[in-house]
DNA sequence: GGGGGAAGGATTC
DNA sequence: TCACGGAATCCTTCCCCC
C-alpha cells in the first residue's frame, strides 16, 4: 500500500514509522505529518489490517537480522576481493554507458483527481477524494495537504479530512482524456511506451534532431488552437485561467517566445519540445502534465517527479551531471526501491545513491547478484535507454474483495465466476495459458498463492475452473475442520504461449498431419486445433458436456487411481514439456528440411517423408511407453473387437453418451483393441467411408441412440490385435486378425472407401498413405469423435468415455487409434 | 548442478 | 458506516527431477 510506504520520523520509532504516512509524493511538503501520523496510526491500531502489517514489519526486521549477522562474517579478504569486483563492473558499466538518447517521461497530474476537477468546476477549490467509499484511487492536491493521498482508506482519509468529497471512478472518461494525451505524444514519439492512463515514456532523439530545422511556423501554438470545442459541456466556457490558477509554472504561462495574439513559439531544444507538448496537453485536455528529460528512463522517471506539479526537470546528457544529481538523491526517489529495501539498505547505512555506491562491495556480498547489480546501475545514475513497446504480456489475472466469505459453496461460486471473467478477457486478447494460480487472502490479510501448470493450455471457463476449483479445494481441505474465512479471491493464468511457440505448434501439428503439404508461412483456417497439444487431444481434452464440477474426464479417473497423487507429473505433463523443449530447439536449428513428421508420442522430429518407416517409429514409440505407462491400467482389459462404422456423410453431430457402462465386454462390443493395450470404441460418425474389416461372423447392426444413428459393424471373430507392431500411423483404423483367417475380406480404404485387393497389411498401408496425402487438406476441419475406454473400475464392467476432436484430420484421427 | 515449478514477496501504478 | 484495491511484473527461495 502506497501510503503506508514507510518514512522515517525518528530511528527506532518501529512500527509507527512502518505505517507512517508516505510523503514522498508531490503536493505534500509542508504538511504536518505528526499529526496525520498520529490520526493514521490510530485508526489503525487494533484492526487486523494493522496485525497484518505489524507481522510484516517483523519479518522485514528477522531479513535485516540475517543479513546483519551475513555481515559479521564477512572477512576483510572476502571484502576485497569484493571491492576489486565492483571496481571491474563499475568499469563494464561505464564503457556501456549511452548519453546519445533523449528520453522524456510524461506524467499527469493527480490525473482522475484533475479531470473530476476538469469537468466539474465547483470541485475546483475543495479536498477532493476520487476512488470508492472503501479505497481511494487517487486525491487533488487540496485534499493531499491534509495527507489524504492515493491508497488510502476512505475512512481514514475521512478521519483526516473531514470535508473531504468522495467521486467515484470514471475509468472511461479517463480513458478518453488518456488518448487525447497519447495523440499528442504519437507526434513526438510513434513508438512511446504508454505506462499507465496517466503516464509514459518517449524517446524523442529523432524529433529533437528533426526539429532543428523547423521554421517557428512549425513551432508556433495558439492558445486554445487545440482545444476541442466539440468536446466542451454548454454550460462550460472555456476557461483559460483554469489550470493556471492551480499552477504558476504553467508551460501556458511562461512560453519561451509570445508571439502576437495568444501565439506561442517554442524553441529547438529538448526541453523547449517537451514544454511544447505540455503546452498542447493542456490545450488540449485543460489538464496539467509534469516531465522529465534524461538519458535513460530511469533518470527521466526520478526527474519527472522533480517539478511536480505542472513542472520539467533535465539532466543534460553528460555523464557529470548525472553523477551530480544522482550524488544526493535519495534512494526511495528511484522506481523500484520501497519501503522494504529502503529499509533494508537503511540498516547497512545507505540513503543516498552516493552511499549506494561506496557500499558497492558490502551490498555485492549480501545480495543477489540481479539486485546488486540493479543497484550499481542505479549508483551510476544508469537506466535502459531503449523504450521496448513489444513487450510481451506474461500474465492475466481477476481478483476481488469482499465481506468475509466462509462458506464452501459461495467459495466454489466466486472461483468459477472469476474463471469466466478472466476466460473472457483471455479470450479477447486469444491468449492461452499454462499455469492457473489461485489467490487467497483471509480475513487476517495473510495471501496465499497455489498454482498448477498443466500439460496444456487453457482459455475458456470449464479448462481455467477445473483447475483452480483444485487448488481451492486443497486449500478448504487444509483448513478443514475449520472454514476458510476469506476476503479475497483471484485467479491468474501464466505461461502463455509465445508466438514462436504457436507456430512452432502449428507447424509441428500440420506437419504431423500433412507432411510436405502446406506452403511455408500458410496458416490453417482451424484456429482452435493447431494450438492444443497433441496429447490434449488424445483424451486430455475436457468433454464440453461434463458437468462443470468435474475435471477432464480421463485425468480424474486416473488420479482417482492414484489415490489423491498428483497425475500432473505423470507421463503426459512430462512428455508435453519435453514436446515444448524440443519444438523450440527445433524452432532454433531448423532441419535441412521443412518437410518432416513429429512422432505424436516422442515428439521427436522424424526426418524423410516415408510414412512406412515413420509408422514403425510410432509403432515401437507406442509400445515401449504405454506398455510402460498404462500396464496397469489395461492389464484387465479384455476387450477385443472392431471399430464402429458410420454410413453416414460428414456432419458435426455430438454424440450425447457419457459413462456407458458395459458389463461383461464380449468380443463384438465395438471396441477396438490398440496395439497399446488401451481399448478403444470409435464412434466414427463424421468419418467418411470409414470401413470396418469385416470377417466371418460379422454381423452388422444399426446401432441407434437418442442422438445419433450408426450402423455398426460387429465382430464375431477371433481378431485379437496381439502386436504393437502393426498399429499404422495413417493407414490402418482395422483391427488386425491373428491370422487372414478363412473368408475375411479385402481391406477397405478409410480414405477412398474402396475395397483393396489385398490382405498385405503393408501394400494396404501404402495405399492409405498416400490416400491420406491425397485428401487431407480438405479433411482438416471436420469434427468427429472417438471413444477412450478406460481400464475397469469394477471388475467385469467398463467405463467408456467420450472425446471429442474439433478440426483435425482424418490422419490424426488414425493416429488417436494407433 | 541446472532448470523448472510453486509459493511468497516487493514493487509499481 | 467500524473499514485498507486490483493488476501486473520481477525476484527469491525452496523443492524436485533430470
Amino acid at each position: 500500500l502506497d501510503f503506508l510506504n514507510i518514512q522515517k520520523l525518528n530511528e527506532g520509532d518501529g512500527l509507527f514509522s512502518w505505517m507512517a504516512l508516505n510523503d514522498n509524493k508531490a503536493g505534500m511538503e509542508g504538511i504536518n505529518r505528526e499529526k496525520i501520523n498520529k490520526i493514521i496510526l490510530e485508526a489503525s491500531k487494533g484492526s487486523k489490517f494493522y496485525e497484518n502489517e505489524l507481522k510484516k514489519e517483523q519479518q522485514v526486521n528477522q531479513r535485516i537480522e540475517k543479513m546483519m549477522l551475513q555481515k559479521a562474517q564477512i572477512t576483510e579478504q572476502q571484502f576485497r576481493k569484493a571491492e576489486g569486483q565492483v571496481e571491474k563492473l563499475t568499469a563494464d558499466l561505464e564503457r556501456g554507458r549511452d548519453l546519445g538518447r533523449v528520453v522524456v517521461h510524461v506524467d499527469m497530474d493527480a490525473f482522475y483527481a484533475a479531470v473530476e476537477m476538469r469537468d466539474c468546476p465547483e470541485l475546483k477549490d475543495k479536498p477532493l477524494g476520487v476512488g470508492s467509499w472503501r479505497l481511494l484511487s487517487t486525491s487533488n492536491y487540496h485534499a493531499r495537504k491534509f495527507g489524504v493521498r492515493a491508497a488510502m482508506p476512505t475512512f481514514i482519509a475521512k478521519k483526516l479530512c473531514p470535508n473531504l468529497i468522495i467521486v467515484p471512478l470514471n475509468f472511461d472518461k479517463y480513458r478518453a482524456t488518456s488518448a487525447e494525451v497519447r495523440e499528442i505524444f504519437a507526434e513526438y514519439d510513434p513508438n512511446f511506451l504508454p505506462m499507465s492512463l496517466d503516464e509514459a515514456y518517449l524517446d524523442i532523439t529523432d524529433h529533437v534532431m528533426h526539429r532543428q530545422s523547423w521554421p517557428e511556423s512549425m513551432r508556433t501554438y495558439y492558445l486554445h488552437s487545440g482545444y476541442d470545442q466539440a468536446r466542451q459541456r454548454p454550460e462550460e466556457q472555456p476557461d483559460a485561467d483554469l489550470s493556471l490558477d492551480l499552477f504558476e509554472d504553467s508551460p501556458s504561462a511562461s512560453p519561451s517566445v509570445s508571439g502576437p495574439a495568444g501565439a506561442v513559439v517554442f524553441g529547438t531544444c529538448a526541453e523547449e519540445a517537451v514544454r511544447e507538448m505540455r503546452f498542447r496537453i493542456e490545450q488540449k485536455t485543460m489538464l496539467t502534465a509534469s516531465a522529465g528529460i534524461a538519458p535513460n528512463m530511469m533518470l527521466a522517471k526520478v526527474c519527472s517527479d522533480k517539478n511536480k506539479p505542472n513542472g520539467q526537470y533535465r539532466i543534460p546528457a553528460e555523464r557529470q551531471a548525472v553523477m551530480d544529481f544522482v550524488k544526493n538523491l535519495p534512494i526511495r526517489k528511484v522506481p523500484g526501491i520501497g519501503k522494504v529495501t529502503e529499509k533494508m539498505l537503511s540498516a547497512l547505512g545507505i540513503k543516498t545513491c552516493a552511499e549506494l555506491h561506496q557500499k558497492g562491495a558490502l551490498l555485492s556480498l549480501l545480495f543477489s547478484e540481479t539486485s546488486f547489480h540493479h543497484f550499481l546501475q542505479i549508483s551510476l545514475g544508469l537506466g535502459s535507454t531503449h523504450i521496448n513497446r513489444d513487450g510481451e504480456r506474461k500474465s492475466m489475472s481477476t481478483e476481488r474483495t469482499f465481506a468475509e466469505m466462509s462458506s464452501v459453496e459461495e467459495q466454489f461460486r466466486l472461483c468459477r465466476e472469476l474463471c469466466g471473467d478472466l476466460a473472457n478477457d483471455l479470450q479477447k486478447e486469444g491468449l492461452k495459458g499454462r499455469t492457473v494460480t489461485v489467490k487467497l487472502k483471509n480475513v487476517n490479510f495473510e495471501v496465499k498463492t497455489r498454482a498448477l501448470t498443466l500439460s496444456s493450455v487453457v482459455s475458456t471457463e470449464e479448462e481455467i475452473f477445473a483447475a483452480a476449483k483444485d487448488l481451492l479445494k486443497a486449500e478448504i481441505d487444509h483448513m478443514s475442520p475449520q472454514p476458510l474465512k476469506l476476503r479475497l479471491m483471484g485467479v491468474r493464468v501464466s505461461g502463455f504461449v509465445s508466438g514462436d511457440e504457436k507456430k512452432s505448434l502449428q507447424k509441428s501439428i500440420i506437419s504431423f498431419f500433412q507432411s510436405g503439404r502446406l506452403e511455408s508461412g500458410e496458416t490453417s483456417q482451424h484456429s482452435g486445433a493447431e494450438e492444443l497439444p497433441l496429447l490434449q487431444l488424445a483424451g486430455f481434452q475436457k468433454d464440453p458436456g461434463v458437468s462443470s464440477l468435474d475435471v477432464c474426464p480421463v485425468k480424474q479417473e486416473v488420479s482417482k487411481q492414484e489415490a489423491g497423487q498428483s497425475e500432473q507429473q505423470s507421463f503426459f505433463q512430462k512428455a508435453h514439456v519435453r514436446r515444448l523443449r524440443l519444438q523450440a530447439e527445433q524452432q532454433e536449428s531448423p532441419g535441412p528440411s521443412d518437410q518432416y513428421f513429429t512422432c505424436p508420442v516422442c515428439f521427436q522430429k522424424q526426418e524423410g517423408m516415408d510414412l512406412g518407416k515413420f509408422n514403425q517409429h510410432v509403432d515401437e514409440c507406442l509400445t515401449s511407453v504405454y506398455t510402460a505407462s498404462w500396464e496397469q491400467d489395461v492389464s484387465s482389459c479384455p476387450a477385443q473387437g472392431d471399430y464402429i462404422r458410420t454410413e453416414e456423410g460428414l456432419h458435426h453431430r455430438q454424440l450425447q453418451v457419457t459413462n456407458v457402462d458395459v458389463t461383461e465386454p464380449k468380443i463384438g462390443n465395438g471396441i477396438l483393441h490398440t496395439s497399446m493395450g488401451h481399448s478403444s470404441i470409435f464412434a466414427a460418425h463424421t468419418m467418411p467411408g470409414l470401413m470396418s474389416q469385416t470377417s466371418e461372423g460379422c454381423e452388422e447392426k444399426t446401432s441407434r441412440n437418442s442422438s445419433d444413428l450408426h450402423k455398426v459393424h460387429y465382430c464375431d471373430g477371433g481378431h485379437q490385435r496381439t502386436s504393437s507392431s502393426d498399429s499404422k500411423f495413417g493407414g490402418v483404423y482395422s483391427v488386425e486378425p491373428e491370422g487372414p483367417g478363412p473368408g475375411c475380406p479385402a481391406l477397405i480404404c478409410p480414405i477412398c472407401n474402396v475395397q483393396q485387393d489385398t490382405s498385405d497389411l503393408a501394400i494396404f498401408n501404402r495405399h492409405v498413405d498416400i490416400c491420406l496425402n491425397q485428401g487431407v487438406l480438405q479433411e482438416i476441419g471436420q469434427e468427429f469423435m472417438f471413444l477412450s475406454v478406460k481400464s475397469p473400475a469394477v471388475p467385469g464392467r467398463f467405463s467408456f468415455t467420450f472425446v471429442y476432436l474439433l478440426n483435425l484430420a482424418p490422419s490424426f484421427h488414425s493416429n488417436i487409434i494407433a
